[in-house]
RNA sequence: GGCGGCAUAGCCAAGUGGCAAGGCAGCGGUCUGCAAAACCGUUAUUCACCGGUUCGAAUCCGGUUGCCGCCUCCA
């Protein structure tokens, strides 16, 4: 089936077509690195992550590229993120973004996020920067100015404004601003003049300075996707003016369109507030998963979660829809993904010990069926709330097999496994790898809770339910949850 | 003020013309020594409000109200 995709420079939703064959290439505007991310980030990269996940399950080569900035992203102080966090911290600037950059991947790799394919900084990327730059001025799309900055020249570019639909009459009502250089009000910095003292500052035509902030996106995509390509993607609050920027300063240099699909996601609000320090609503990646202690001011604003868990909240919403953080929203989506894992894990413990053979081989229209669903919900754009759902209503499936006196063959149960793991794990990303390691239980924990269990049941054939329920309740203090089936006494860490 | 978007049960949420998916919470039941988990049943005559188009609208059109994002840095 036919993959569609929801495109916000045509406002409309299209059938998606590669401009290669088989091929897709994505470039996602990354995070500038001057502080640990947050669940915003989250939100964004997550999404991105099952979209990457779910091309190459349909069978595309997918090369997915998401810069790291590094320089020129200013404050609106005027003051550079990564020179200011430097100059508080009293380190190199350098150190500051390799220090956020770890940060930054350590999270991802948390949350389950695969890495992109290139992850290239804008500091990295200077010649090609001044050299779009320079083309840019010799095709009178752009003008440097006597100080040695250069601004790109909105006029120059009638269809300055279309991906997010402003108009160049509202732009130019706007403010003038004292003594600015610029041409006019909506032109951009594509390359600014650094004074002496600034720490991050490189050669150019129009001598000593650094680049502008959109300036490095077109820079490295085109670099590494091509002058065209087929999806960019990124959060909505970048709509304007950076992917705007982005859009007109590559197609008057190349005089080609840019992007063919734009993808972009709704934004994320806590408690329906924007999240903001000023606001002290501001939870980080860390802090969401109990990486790092949350501070006793914010203590009742999150509760800590699984990254699975996280990344189901997260996806049980459209990509490009906004995203309300509360407690009991998460509570309620990570509910819901303890009733999928306590299947998927079900199904691999019986896996274990079945008949050989294919009994119970009926299921198979049930496993071709809603493998079928889940696909026809990722291929309408990437409509992972339905996905999730039909993940449960498979589950409900599962559950009524697995509990039920039918004989299954292991056939079956591996076809079950199968299924959580190509679609729940592979794609969504929320089933663990292991599930008898949830939360990291050892070996020899395994071992313990075990003889636990059988001491358990011992005190139960003796009636002695005293001390059987003494030993599940202890176990259930220190997160340890017991469960009596027909075939066995199975445990779950909380 | 301008631009973009949203409004569906206690909470989250899908659904863009043909009887309102799914999850959480709740309630009743089955199972259990008791639990837990699971399963079965149940919970919106109704989709912010007012008009209109249509045989038929949550879905299309017009208007109203409320909320969010952006317009200055943010994924």
């Amino acid at each position: 089936m036919a993959l569609q995709v929801t495109n916000r420079l045509t406002r409309q939703k299209e059938e998606f077509v590669p401009l290669v064959d088989g091929q897709v290439r994505m470039y996602v505007c990354g995070p500038t690195v001057y502080d640990h991310a947050h669940i915003g980030h989250a939100k964004t990269y997550i999404s991105f992550d099952v979209i990457a996940r779910y091309l190459r399950y349909k069978g595309y080569q997918v090369r997915y590229v998401q810069n790291i900035t590094d320089v020129g992203h200013l404050l609106d102080t005027g003051e550079d993120r990564i020179l200011k966090k430097a100059g508080a911290l009293s380190v190199e600037p350098m150190e500051v973004v390799e220090a956020y950059a770890r940060s930054y991947f350590e999270d991802m790799d948390a949350l389950g996020v695969q890495r992109p394919d290139i992850s290239p900084r804008a500091s990295g990327h200077v010649p090609e920067q001044i050299e779009i730059t320079q083309v840019l001025i010799a095709g009178g799309h752009a003008y440097a100015t006597p100080d040695g900055d250069v601004y790109f020249d909105v006029n120059s570019w009638p269809e300055y404004g279309k991906l997010s639909g402003r108009r160049m009459e509202d732009l130019q009502s706007e403010r003038e601003i004292a003594g600015s250089e610029k041409r006019n009000q909506a032109d951009f910095a594509l390359w600014r003049h650094a004074e002496p003292e600034h720490l991050m500052q490189w050669n150019s035509p129009w001598g000593k300075g650094f680049p502008g902030w959109h300036i490095e996106c077109t820079a490295m995509a085109t670099k590494y996707l091509g002058e065209t390509f087929d999806i960019h993607g990124g959060g909505l609050e970048n709509q304007f003016p950076h992917n705007e920027c982005e859009i007109a300063q590559s197609e008057a240099w190349t005089g080609k369109p840019f992007a063919n699909y734009w993808l972009l996601t709704g934004s994320l609000t806590i408690n329906g507030e924007k999240m903001s320090k000023s606001l002290g609503n501001f939870i980080t990646i860390k802090e969401a998963l109990g990486i790092l202690p949350l501070p006793e001011e914010r203590r009742d604003l999150v509760d800590v979660v699984r990254p699975e868990a996280l990344r189901t909240f997260i996806l049980a919403n459209h990509y490009s829809s906004p995203l309300d953080y509360s407690r009991e929203a998460l509570q309620g989506a990570a509910r819901g993904w303890e009733r999928l894992i306590g299947a998927a894990g079900l199904a691999r413990f019986k896996a274990q010990s079945a008949p050989q053979g294919d009994a119970a081989a009926g299921f198979q229209t049930v496993l071709d069926e809603q493998r079928a669903r889940f696909e026809a919900a990722m291929d309408d754009d990437f409509n992972t709330p339905v996905a999730l759902s039909v993940l449960h209503d498979f589950t409900r499936e599962v559950n009524s097999l697995l509990n039920s006196d039918e004989q299954i063959g292991s056939i079956i149960l591996e076809k079950i496994s199968a299924f959580y793991d190509e679609l729940g794990r592979g794609i969504l990303g929320i089933i663990p790898s292991d599930l008898t390691e949830m939360g990291g239980a050892p070996e020899r924990l395994d071992g313990v809770v075990n003889l636990l269990i059988t001491m358990r049941a011992e005190a139960r054939a003796e009636k002695n339910f005293a001390q059987a329920d003494q030993i599940r309740d202890r176990l259930a203090e220190i997160g340890i949850v017991l469960e009596d089936r027909p075939d066995g006494t199975v445990y779950k860490l909380a």
